[in-house]
DNA sequence: TCCTCATAACTTTTT
DNA sequence: GTTATGAGGA
């Protein structure tokens, strides 16, 4: 036993106050980088170590695998060998498991599939079809957001067709019956369903809702602010009378809820549990004072807040960094060759640095920027690895393997490679199976036995199309029957060399050698995998596969780069950030840009970036933008105007180059100078600018915009169109 | 049946 | 600058 002075050493009072507090309902407001993971890992270990609880009998529930990995490492090094009794994982790995145990209360096979967002739009499009919809009217994904948001706040089909208060949504309600029963006849959930049904499960079975519930005794749920309905009613229902649960979260970084997740759920939280006890970790330790005043005015712009002060006894560390650059090109251009300043002259390795982006596809250029500059980089996201088509591929066998009657796996991989059913063969083959009241997968090895038998009763499909069926169905019945025996690596070879898969993929002309080397990563994850060997191989494999996020695999490297998207970073921290796009359109992205909730949001993304940051931060923009194809120009980010000045030094676009520096001191007075609401100077469309930088220009527009004038000059030098801030560029006019 | 080429219609963010 | 779809030819 350990006294209780090792596991609170070194933490602050409202950080051992919530170590300590360990019975009871309590709610932790954690400010970004106020220690968080430290106090969920020392109060597990307080439990454990102190208060004796056995770790069976904890569970922590996060966000990401990632956080979940973290927490286990750090808890392992804490509690050593008690380590492994401990429940930790992602809601959707924790119903997935529970399911995999209790699904038959809810007609669910111990050997489901998980589909994943193609998989489920692939379903959706099949159940318009049924529900004799036409897809032009509605278009898929929109309705895949209704169903999903339905199924977030558990609500079924029915419940949506009551509540539906347009004609697109009791289309949606039709379009949802038949999704449902495809997924019952295809054995298979989607992700929404790990949760709603989990909660299903826990309502509809005393026993099973027993089970759990005396098992965990104490239950912690981190990023709290980003849980949906369903998740909620999860964490209500494993919570025993005890009420020893203990949640974690801050209101400011919630950015989910287009993903259904609700902020409200942390004032439900202590509604729903009165003797809530509620403790505030203000104090920073991650970032610089600089960087948090920047990173709390900006977020003081919020209206729907709860009241935090955030405090740092960090020291002031060096101004935040404004660029703007002239497109994108420039603006990647001058993130790299300043990343490799910082590591050449200030000695910063480059995988201190992160460059951080709204959406992926900004991470073009950067890779481009890297490339050319010769810079290691380490792209997180992007197209999804898993989402690549030799994967899916593969994994699209494995799947089909392990559940037979997984028809949108079956009919994803027939034809792959091409082996002569070409879509009217296809067709004819399921209407023939939906005749004989058969599944898919019967009709198969019916058509595979006919064939050694020389019966007659196939399909009315060419002879060279129910041949290759019949081989076909051979291939998966072979290795359904290898799966109950060999390790997952070798599956995956048999798959790969049986179904010709192998030859298709390094004969193609595209690529080949890049889509082997992912089939080959796969490989290596499935290696890992078959040496820690559970007993339940192939099930868990698929299992994690499917809920595995890319930021899951992420891990430090000193010598490359990070491009990571604003999204992806919470719950990371590098000393230097730069943040790309701070224009309007991209951040606030414009589709939030109508709706004052969803502004908000964005807002909030933009503080989870900032607040990344550990010493340096770097905001940049461009002042035109490559936009599908073409391009146009930009307005420089709201969020820009909202970070105090005095915390911003400017540097010019010229300073990456050879000509003469301007000192950034005298440009950042000159900006207060300029700062007040009404301009120093009234200027209108056709007079003539000069600019301390671009030169001599014509006034083509000048726009009011919220506290400050927006004006489009012509520049005769050779930097051409532009568009400026009237409070920040340095102008005067020229009088003739 | 399969491949190639043209076109259209998008691209937020992801467990 | 992408990726999903469709027509037409081998």
């Amino acid at each position: 036993m350990t006294t209780s002075l090792d596991i609170l050493e070194g933490l602050n009072l409202p950080q051992q106050e919530a170590v300590q507090t360990t019975n009871g309902p309590l709610l932790i407001i954690a400010g970004p980088g106020s220690g968080k993971t430290r106090v969920i890992t020392h109060r597990i270990a307080y439990l454990i170590r102190v208060c004796g609880v056995n770790p069976h009998q904890i569970a922590a529930v996060t966000f990401t695998n990632k956080a979940a990995r973290e927490m286990r490492d750090r808890l392992q090094f804490m509690v050593t060998r008690d380590s492994d009794s401990l429940t930790v994982g992602t809601f959707h790995s924790f119903c997935a498991a529970m399911l995999r145990r209790n699904g038959n209360f809810l007609g669910l096979k111990s050997n489901y599939s998980i589909y994943d967002s193609d998989d489920q739009l692939n379903l959706i499009k099949r159940s318009l079809e049924l529900s004799e919809l036409d897809p032009k009217s509605h278009p898929p994904r929109a309705v895949q957001s209704v169903i999903s948001k339905a199924k977030s706040s558990m609500v079924d089909a029915l419940g949506l067709s009551q509540r539906a208060e347009t004609y697109f949504e009791e289309s949606c309600a039709r379009v949802y019956y038949h999704y449902e029963e495809l997924l019952a006849q295809n054995n298979a959930v989607d992700f929404d369903d790990l949760l709603m049904k989990g909660v299903q499960l826990l309502q509809g079975s005393e026993e099973v809702r027993d089970r759990y519930r005396n098992q965990y005794k104490y239950l912690m749920v981190d990023e709290f602010q980003d849980t949906n309905t369903s998740q909620y009613l999860l964490t209500k229902l494993l919570t025993g009378e005890a009420q020893n649960i203990c949640v974690v979260g801050d209101p400011d970084q919630s950015i989910y809820s287009w993903r259904n997740a609700d902020i409200r759920n942390i004032l439900s939280f202590q509604q729903d549990y009165p003797s809530t006890k509620t403790i505030a970790l203000e104090q920073n330790y991650r970032s610089t004072s600089t960087i948090l005043e920047a990173a709390k005015s900006l977020i003081s712009s919020n209206g729907m807040r709860l009241r935090k002060d955030l405090f740092t006894e960090n020291d002031a560390g060096d101004p935040i960094t404004v660029h703007e650059a002239y497109d994108e090109q420039e603006e990647a251009g001058f993130v790299i060759s300043k990343i490799k300043d910082l590591r050449n002259k200030q000695s910063f390795k480059l995988g201190e640095c992160a460059v951080m982006y709204r959406i992926n596809a900004q991470s073009r250029a950067l890779e481009e920027a890297c490339i050319q500059q010769g810079i290691q980089y380490r792209l997180v996201g992007g197209v999804r690895f898993y989402q690549r088509r030799e994967i899916k591929d593969l994994m699209g066998y494995m799947h089909l393997i392990h559940n037979p009657q997984d028809e949108v796996n079956l009919t994803r991989v027939i034809n792959v490679p091409p082996r002569g059913i070409g879509a009217k063969s296809l067709k004819d083959f399921i209407n023939w199976c939906r005749n004989n009241k058969i599944s898919l997968y019967e009709g198969i090895q019916r058509t595979y036995e006919s064939k050694i038998s020389g019966s007659q009763d196939t399909p009315a499909i060419s002879n060279r199309a129910v041949s290759s069926i019949g081989n076909f169905g051979e291939i998966i019945q072979s290795l359904v029957t290898l799966s109950h025996r060999v390790p997952i690596t070798e599956l995956i070879d048999q798959v790969l060399e049986q179904s010709g898969l192998r030859q298709s993929i390094q004969n193609s002309d595209d690529n080949p050698t890049e889509r082997w080397e992912n089939i080959r990563e796969l490989k290596e994850t499935a290696r890992e995998f078959d040496s820690e060997t559970p007993p339940d191989g192939l099930s868990s494999f698929l299992e994690r596969l499917a809920l595995v996020a890319e930021v899951d695999s992420y891990e430090d490297s000193e010598d490359s780069i990070t491009l990571i998207t604003l999204h992806q970073a919470k719950g990371l921290e590098f000393p230097v950030v730069f943040i790309v796009g701070m224009e309007e359109g991209l951040l606030p992205h414009s589709r939030s840009m109508e709706n004052e909730l969803e502004l908000e949001e964005e807002r909030r993304l933009c503080y989870v970036g900032f607040t990344r940051a550990e010493r340096r931060l770097y905001l940049l923009r461009a002042f035109r933008r490559g936009f599908m194809g073409s391009s146009g120009p930009t307005m420089a980010s709201r969020f820009l105007r909202e970070i105090p000045s005095s915390l911003v030094t400017s540097e010019s676009r010229q300073l990456t180059s050879d000509q003469p520096k301007i000192s950034s001191h005298i440009k950042r007075s000159e900006a207060e100078q300029l700062k007040p609401q009404a301009p120093r100077i009234a200027l209108g469309t056709g007079d003539e600018v000069r600019h301390s930088i671009f030169g001599e220009g014509v006034v083509l527009e000048c726009r009011q915009t919220n506290e400050d004038h927006e004006v489009t000059i012509q520049f005769s030098s050779e930097v051409g169109l532009k568009r400026l801030l009237l409070s920040f560029a340095p102008l005067e006019k020229v009088s003739h």
